[in-house]
Parts: structure tokens; C-alpha cells; sequence
RNA sequence: GGGGUAUUAGCUCAGGGGGAGAGCGCUUGAUUCACAUUCAAGAGGUCGGUGGUUCGAAACCACCAUGCCCUACCA
């Protein structure tokens, strides 16, 4: 027999970590490869390897721990592959911090030292946030956890960036980047955040050379002068038509420059002149393309200004910016400055503002990558929940432009790119090149520069199951059914996952993709560590404990929508686990004499016993329904409503008679058999929501098997349904709610019983109450319950409420407040009123009775008739009132 | 400039073509007998505005307002 002596008071710290370590000690989450058996897979969004959890993840993989365990419980071979991330810069960031701590730098120490120095940062840090994630309750299959950058990933980067390279989709080009100087390297354009700001339009005067002409032109940026090897107007501008052809001279540099037309420019904006830097603007870029001008860099990679602008050499751009201006007012070229609001680009990593700059770097040609990864969801092969970010998705890939995958970082896969020093040739491969295939030398240079962390990222859903092998997981597990993420990453990750799983996966990567939204504080605000708003998910865990946090993560916000965290949403959550708590308890103190092969017959069924069973079949529906359409918030909140109102509120009170009653052994039986088969049975449909928890109970209650999480979903339960016995338990339901409301109303002492009188209109529910009145004695305190088959001299001196299809009379001499109870009356018969009236408009409406379905008329002739019902009984109360 | 999203009770949010919902907060009452992390009763809303579709709109459509988010090379 189990153990029924459980505390009082839910206190998750005395049970999860042992069910944890339970589950992970038995391998309950590990998934091998099963020929024949249906597979559910998921690959975990690999978290940074140096980071923490933050409540964001912990929303993340809840979701997916839900859909996991939901998944291996309806007996799929599931498979949670868990792992984390490399994260290039901000891992270097953290080390290089520690060395600048130590008094050195990367520079001091050499790129090899220095990886060891990362890798042993990985070592101590890494496995923390594995740890919470346990802390968490994630399902993960610990055996086959990943990493980024290890051995087998490395090899599928580098076959994919081999393959790309000799395909022609990976090439080597001098281009405009982004540039952060802060973190110093080569950034790609989502890693840059665009922010309106307040600047400055600069108007500056360039002269016409040889003549005391001048062209005004206008700049936000003006210590790009430097660099500045033209100035554009518009073909069609008649102002300028005369100089095209023309040299200007550059102010304080004194260098000639053409002036020429492209249609770029926009003659509206500025002054119609615009100055032209090629190696530091993108438009200027294709300007200087299309007209051949010269690329003058004129800033070093740290944001100082270089070597060739004189005396600002080694100034920082915005001092310099300030100095110039400075000195061209004084010149005379300053003409006047605007205020003007401008987007300004900010590294996402560091925020500092980045500078468009000429270098080389590496690419990726998207187009043809990206066409079959717009069809896969445009097709339907991969669906969007919610749906809208098809749309997100869809319009960032058609505008698509080529990926920069070079960063000047040491942390990360190092380019298998390779430089021969005699003939200059370039050698990408698998092997490591030791000799130059065009020369022969074997002098050769390694390009020094690292993968951006997404390119390896993308081949986390194949890479993760042995790719480049043709492994059984991939033929397995590939593609995984669902990939659960935040909005914020859908292109940084999941289209290039798309494009990826496509060209190397020979197949999507995943079917669903699922968009959560983010977690943010009570005020709405992004929780950021700058604000120190962020509330940390273990710390909930540890107060609260994982399924408190878990609950509250998923209920009260739909997919794909924000969320705010409120600790009372928290207490909230913890109040349920509490409520069910406790409903085990009573159960447990009620199992005395529990006999596991009992089966009561259909006759010994009460009311209430026919009632929560089907109410129970609903829940096993929506809850089922509601997971497989990814609405885990509605399936929750459905277990909750099932368990606190209406198992806990209705049948346990309903059932405390029989349970107590220990000489009738049947009915008892009965009882208990119900119960228990209800709470295990709903256990299981709020294991994957509240694992720990329904482990607890479930070990202590009666059971088979070795885990509730291996125990199978509960599946074809409609044989429960009994609309009928629903019908009849809701009547009965209403019937107490206003006779408590009338004691209620009268302020009767809670302990005495009132006298309460039935009269049916509805004859049908007359035999039921007559068998069930012991409810309304227990939940409602009434009794003596009489039934009133005289529909003439109804109970006089008395309170009323009437329900579908019952009238209720609480007989109170003397202690009727006439005046209140009017009042009261009269307001109800206002209500009624004009329920009536919006029905009887209603079913007078011909277009209404021709046109909507014959059952809603029917329905809302029924209304009708209910509440013309209850207006008469309630009206000859008024008229008895009146005459006392 | 383009797109998305939100607008429902005091607060935070679900829902959804045919009788307005939850949690928290508030008011009143209740404590041997699963739970005060509780129970019972109650107050509180012309579902942002205007039009349209429909027999019927809080829900669907259009436009508008306000907030938030994403996106875009106007120097």
C-alpha cells in the first residue's frame, strides 16, 4: 500500500529534485532508434554556452517540454535533443573581460592560448545553464546533448562551407559591411538594430574649381569628407544640369572631385547634391560602382580616424566629427546646420552605433538558397503558429541580400579557407591544405577569421543527428516535428535553418514552427540587465518551485502574443498546485479498504459519478485537441477550471458522504473507485504542464507502472460522456447557487439548515431531485427539502429564485425585509424583461426565423420560454409581497 | 515609407457570428472534520471609434484613433 500520509502544505523543494534525478537515473528521456515506431522529435534552440536562464528560455522550454512529454505519453518515440551554443562574440567578450581583469589582453597571450582560455570558460560555465534546465523539469535526452563547436558539428560546418564554396554560393568579396568598432568585426545586417535619432544635416559648400562657384551639399556624417571621391545630382535636376562634368574641390583636402549624375539621388531631399563616399556608405558604394570612382578609407578598425585625414588622425569619429565642423565654420564652408532625424544603425551585440565600411569578408549568395525555403512554407510543407509570421518570414527571404559570414573573432569555426603565399591562390577544403595545388608551395596562411555563430546554427536541426553520415537518427528524427522559438530570431535562425535543412537535409528541417512571444516585467518593459528589471527563472523555481513557474508561464497568453510576469500571477499558479495537492490528500485520508480490482456496475453510478466522468471526457478532449493545435494556454486553463471547479468545489463535497460512511461498503467503493480514476487519469493530463507535482501524487495514489510520465495519454474517454446526467448535476448545481444565494441574502447562520420547497416546471427533473436531495441538504444546507406537486397555492411567506425549470421557495417567517425583497425582484424582472424583449425582436424577425439554422431558433424559443417562465413566478411574488 | 499587433471588469489577460469570461484586487459572511495557498455570496463592462457584410457583429471586412513591435539605403 502506498504511503497515504502526505503534508498538508505543496512544498515543491521536497520532491522535485529527487523525480529529476529519478527520471534522468532511469533514462526515461532517452530516445534510441525504433524502426516502425512513430517519431516526435524536437531540437532544442541551443542556448549561449556562457549564459544563464533567463525567463525567456524558461518560457521556451516549457512549451517544448509540454509537447515532449504530451508526445512520448501518447507513445510517439520522442526525441528532445538538447545542446548549447558557441556564441562567437559573446563568449570572446566574457574571456577577453577576464583577461582584462588578469592585466592582459588576447593580443598578449596569442590566438592559441587564447582558445584554450575559451574552451576552459566553456568547461566552467557551460554545463550551468544545462543544470537550471533541469531545475526546470526539460526532457531533454542528456545522452545525445551537443555542442556548437564540437567534433561533429565541425565537420558538418566545414563540408557545408566547402560544398557552398565550390557550388559558387560562398565567395570572397571586398564590400561594404557593417562594422562594429567596439566589438571589432565584420557584422551581418540583422546583427545591426536600427534606432531614429536625433541628428544633424550639415550644409557644406564645395567649390567649383576654377571658379568662385560653389555646390552645396548636405551631410549627416561630415567626417566622412575624407573619403569623398564625388558629388551626385539627379540627371533630370535643372540646377545642376551645368555641372555635371565638373571638379569641385574638397574643402580643407583640398582633392579634386567629379561631379556626375545618377538617379539615385533624390532632388527633393537636402539640397539635391550629394556627396559621395564610397567606402563608407552603402549607396555611395554603388555609386562609386556604377561611375568608378576611387575607395578612400578614411577610419581604422576602432573608430579613430586614419592616418591619411591629417591632423584627426587617431582622433575618435565624433570628436573629429566636432573638430571638423569647428574648422570648417571657420573657413567659411559651413553654410548651416538642420535638425534632422535620421535611422542609426547599432551593433545588437554591444550597441555601439556601427560604421558602414569597405572590407573583405565572405559571403553567402542567398537567392537560390532562399526560393525553395519561401516555397517549403508557401507550399504548406512548414506551417507557422500562429500563422501571421508566414507573412514575417516570407517577405524578409524574398527581399533577401547576401549573408556576410566572416567575423574577426577568434572564437568560433575558423575559415577552412587557405592563402598560398607565392602565387597568391586561394584554397578552401576539407583537409587541412598543406600545399598549394596551382605552385606547389607549401607556404600557406590560414584565413584568420571565424564562421558567424548562425551559419553554424543552421545546421543544428541535421548536424545534431550526425550529419554528414546518413545516420538511423536522421532517418529517424529528420525532419523533427516541431521547432518551438521567439519571434525575434525568425530570420536570424529559423530561415536559415529552412535554407540549410533544405540544401543539406535533403528535406525541411521541421513541419511546425512554433512563435512564441517574449516575457516581459509588470510594466512591460523588456527585462534587460541594463534595467535590472530581469527576474531570474531559478529564482522562482527555488521559491516557488519548476511547475508554479511553468503554469504561469503558459497560461494567460496566447501564441505568438508578449507576456508580462506578475509575481501574483505566480502565487496564483502555486495556489493550484496547493488546490491539487490537497484534493490528493483527501483522497489519500479516503483510501481505507481501497480495493485496485474493483469495478463498480453501471447501476451504482450517483448522479455526481456520472457527471464527473463526463465532465472529465470533455477536459481529456480539449485538452487533447488544444495541444495537438498548439493552444497549450487554453489546455491548461481547461485542467484547472475541471480540477478546482468542478472536481474539488462539486464532486469531492459531493462525495465526502459516501467516503465517510464506512458501513455501506459499496456505495463507498464506488466512490472511491470515481475519485480515483478521475485524479489519475487527470494527472496525467497535467503531467506534461506540471511534471514534478503529478509524479509526487501519482507515486503516492493507486497506480501501475513505473512513471507517470511513461503511463499512456488517456484517449477514447467519450464513453463517459453523459449529456444527460450534465443536464440533470447543472440543474441541481443551479438550484443550490440560489439557494445559498438566498441564505446569503437573509444572512442565515451558516450551521442551520433552511426548509426549501421545489416546484418543477419541467416535470422531467423531478425523479432526480427527488433521488439527489441529499446534495442540496449538503451543499446548500437545505432541509427539509419538500417537493410541491400543487401547482395551485404555492409556499407564501417565503424567498424565491427560480432556475431552468425549477422554482425554489425558502419559507422565512418573519424574516423577509419586504422592502429589500422587492427590490430585488424588481430588478431581476428588469433583467428578464429585457432578455425577453431582445428575444421576442429576435424570433419576429422573419429574415431570422427563414435564415439562421432551425436549431438555434429552436434554442433561442427555448430562452424565451425560460425566462418568460421565470418573469411569471417571479412576478406572483412581487403580487404576494405587495398584498402582505 | 511599408508591414504586423494590441485596444474586453480597477489591474493583467483569455475568449469568440446567436444568453459578456478568468486570475488578482474590492465588498459581505464563514475556520474541528483535503486545502485560509481555503470556502460561500456579491459589486463591477453600451468588448477603442465610425461605416459595411449578415436574419443577427463584441467577434468578420474597411477606414480612423491611440499604444507597442518589426522592417526600409533618402544623404
Amino acid at each position: 500500500m502506498q504511503d497515504t500520509n502526505i503534508p498538508k502544505v505543496y512544498d515543491p523543494q521536497s520532491f522535485e529534485k529527487k523525480w529529476y534525478e529519478f527520471w534522468e537515473q532511469n533514462k526515461l528521456f532517452h530516445a534510441e532508434v525504433e524502426k516502425g515506431k512513430k517519431p516526435y522529435s524536437i531540437v532544442i534552440p541551443p542556448p549561449n554556452v556562457t549564459g544563464q536562464l533567463h525567463m525567456g528560455h524558461a518560457m521556451d522550454n516549457t512549451l517544448q517540454d509540454i509537447l515532449i512529454r504530451f508526445r512520448r505519453m501518447q507513445g510517439y518515440n520522442t526525441l528532445w535533443m538538447p545542446g548549447c551554443d558557441h556564441a562567437g562574440i559573446a563568449t570572446q567578450a566574457k574571456v577577453d573581460a577576464a583577461l582584462r581583469e588578469e592585466g592582459t589582453s588576447r593580443y598578449e597571450i596569442g590566438r592559441e592560448k587564447f582558445i584554450e582560455r575559451a574552451w576552459a570558460w566553456k568547461e566552467k560555465f557551460g554545463s550551468r545553464i544545462m543544470y537550471q534546465l533541469r531545475s526546470l523539469g526539460s526532457s531533454c535526452d542528456w545522452d545525445r546533448e551537443r555542442f556548437t563547436m564540437d567534433e561533429g558539428c565541425s565537420k558538418a560546418v566545414r563540408e557545408v562551407f566547402v560544398s557552398l564554396y565550390k557550388e559558387g554560393l560562398i565567395y570572397q568579396g571586398t564590400r561594404i559591411t557593417n562594422w562594429c568598432p567596439q566589438c571589432n568585426t565584420a557584422l551581418s545586417d540583422i546583427e545591426v538594430e536600427h534606432e531614429n535619432e536625433m541628428g544633424h544635416l550639415y550644409h557644406i559648400r564645395y567649390q567649383v574649381k576654377d571658379t568662385d562657384q560653389y555646390v552645396e551639399i548636405a551631410t549627416t556624417r561630415p567626417e566622412t569628407m575624407f573619403g569623398d571621391t564625388g558629388v551626385a545630382v539627379h540627371p533630370d535636376d535643372i540646377r545642376y544640369k551645368a555641372l555635371v562634368g565638373k571638379t569641385l574641390i574638397l574643402p580643407i583636402v583640398g582633392r579634386q572631385i567629379p561631379v556626375f549624375a545618377d538617379s539615385y539621388v533624390d532632388p527633393q531631399f537636402g539640397t539635391g547634391a550629394v556627396k559621395v563616399t564610397p567606402a563608407h556608405d552603402p549607396n555611395d558604394f554603388d555609386m562609386g560602382q556604377r561611375h568608378g570612382l576611387e575607395q578612400i578609407l578614411i577610419m581604422d578598425n576602432d573608430g579613430t580616424m586614419a592616418e591619411n585625414t591629417g591632423k584627426y588622425a587617431g582622433m575618435d569619429r565624433y570628436e573629429c566629427r566636432r573638430k571638423l565642423i569647428e574648422e570648417l565654420r571657420e573657413k567659411g564652408f559651413l553654410l548651416s546646420i538642420e535638425e534632422h532625424e535620421h535611422a542609426v544603425g547599432h551593433c545588437s551585440r554591444c550597441g555601439t552605433t556601427v560604421e558602414p565600411m569597405v572590407s573583405k569578408q565572405w559571403f553567402v549568395k542567398m537567392q537560390s538558397l532562399a526560393e525553395p525555403a519561401i516555397e517549403a512554407v508557401k507550399s504548406g510543407k512548414i506551417k507557422f503558429v500562429p500563422e501571421r509570421f508566414t507573412r514575417i518570414y516570407c517577405n524578409w527571404l524574398e527581399n533577401i541580400r547576401d549573408w556576410c559570414i566572416s567575423r574577426q573573432l577568434w572564437w568560433g569555426h575558423q575559415i577552412p579557407a587557405w592563402y598560398c603565399e607565392e602565387c597568391g591562390a586561394t584554397i578552401v577544403s576539407r583537409e587541412d591544405a598543406v600545399i598549394c595545388p596551382k605552385c606547389g608551395s607549401h607556404n600557406l596562411k590560414r584565413d584568420e577569421d571565424v564562421l558567424d555563430t548562425w551559419f553554424s546554427s543552421a545546421l543544428w536541426p541535421f548536424e545534431t543527428m550526425g550529419w554528414p553520415e546518413q545516420t538511423a537518427e536522421l532517418r529517424q528524427f529528420y525532419p523533427t516535428s516541431v521547432l518551438v522559438t521567439g519571434y525575434d530570431i525568425i530570420f536570424f535562425w529559423v530561415a536559415r535553418m529552412v535554407m540549410m535543412g533544405l540544401k543539406f537535409g535533403k528535406d525541411i528541417p521541421f513541419k511546425h514552427v512554433f512563435i512564441h512571444g517574449l516575457v516581459r516585467d509588470s510594466q512591460g518593459r523588456k527585462m534587460s540587465k541594463s534595467l535590472g528589471n530581469g527576474i531570474d527563472p531559478v529564482d522562482v523555481i527555488e521559491k516557488y518551485g519548476a511547475d508554479t513557474l511553468r503554469f504561469m508561464l503558459i497560461t494567460g497568453n496566447t501564441p505568438g502574443n508578449d507576456m508580462r510576469f506578475y509575481w501574483e500571477r505566480v502565487e496564483s499558479a502555486r495556489n493550484f498546485a496547493n488546490k491539487l495537492w490537497n484534493a490528493s490528500r483527501f483522497m489519500l485520508m479516503n483510501l481505507e479498504g481501497f480495493d485496485a480490482d474493483f469495478v463498480p456496475a453501471e447501476a451504482d453510478y450517483t448522479l455526481a459519478d456520472k457527471w464527473i466522468l463526463s465532465r472529465y471526457a470533455h477536459t481529456v478532449q480539449n485538452v487533447t485537441q488544444n495541444l495537438e493545435d498548439f493552444e497549450l494556454g487554453e489546455a491548461a486553463r481547461s485542467i484547472y477550471e475541471f480540477i478546482w471547479n468542478e472536481l474539488c468545489d462539486w464532486y469531492i463535497e459531493l462525495s465526502k458522504a459516501r467516503l465517510y460512511d464506512k458501513e455501506n461498503s459499496t456505495a463507498r467503493k464506488v466512490a472511491q473507485y470515481v475519485l480515483g480514476y478521475v485524479l489519475e487519469h487527470t494527472l496525467r493530463l497535467l503531467h506534461p504542464f506540471m511534471p514534478f507535482i503529478t509524479e509526487e501524487i501519482w507515486q503516492h495514489i493507486p497506480h501501475d507502472g513505473k512513471s507517470i510520465m511513461l503511463s499512456p495519454w488517456p484517449d477514447n474517454e467519450s464513453s463517459k460522456l453523459d449529456i444527460d446526467s450534465e443536464k440533470v448535476m447543472t440543474a441541481i448545481m443551479d438550484a443550490i447557487k440560489a439557494i445559498r444565494n438566498i441564505r446569503a441574502q437573509v444572512n442565515a447562520v451558516p450551521g442551520k439548515k433552511s426548509e426549501v420547497i421545489l416546484h418543477f416546471s419541467d416535470a422531467g427533473l423531478i425523479g432526480e431531485f427527488e433521488k439527489n436531495q441529499s446534495y442540496l441538504t449538503t451543499l446548500a444546507a437545505a432541509e427539509p427539502v419538500t417537493i410541491w406537486r400543487n401547482s395551485a397555492d404555492k409556499p407564501g411567506n417565503a424567498m424565491t429564485a427560480v432556475v431552468d425549470g425549477v422554482e425554489i421557495y425558502l419559507p422565512m417567517a418573519g424574516l423577509i425585509d419586504v422592502q429589500k425583497e422587492t427590490a430585488r425582484l424588481n430588478k431581476e424582472i428588469e433583467h428578464l424583461n429585457k432578455e425577453i424583449e431582445r428575444l421576442s425582436k429576435k424570433l419576429s424577425n422573419r429574415g431570422f426565423l427563414a435564415k439562421a439554422p432551425a436549431e438555434i431558433v429552436e434554442k433561442e424559443r427555448e430562452k424565451q420560454k425560460g425566462y418568460t417562465e421565470k418573469k411569471n413566478a417571479v412576478e406572483e411574488r412581487l403580487s404576494y409581497l405587495a398584498d402582505l
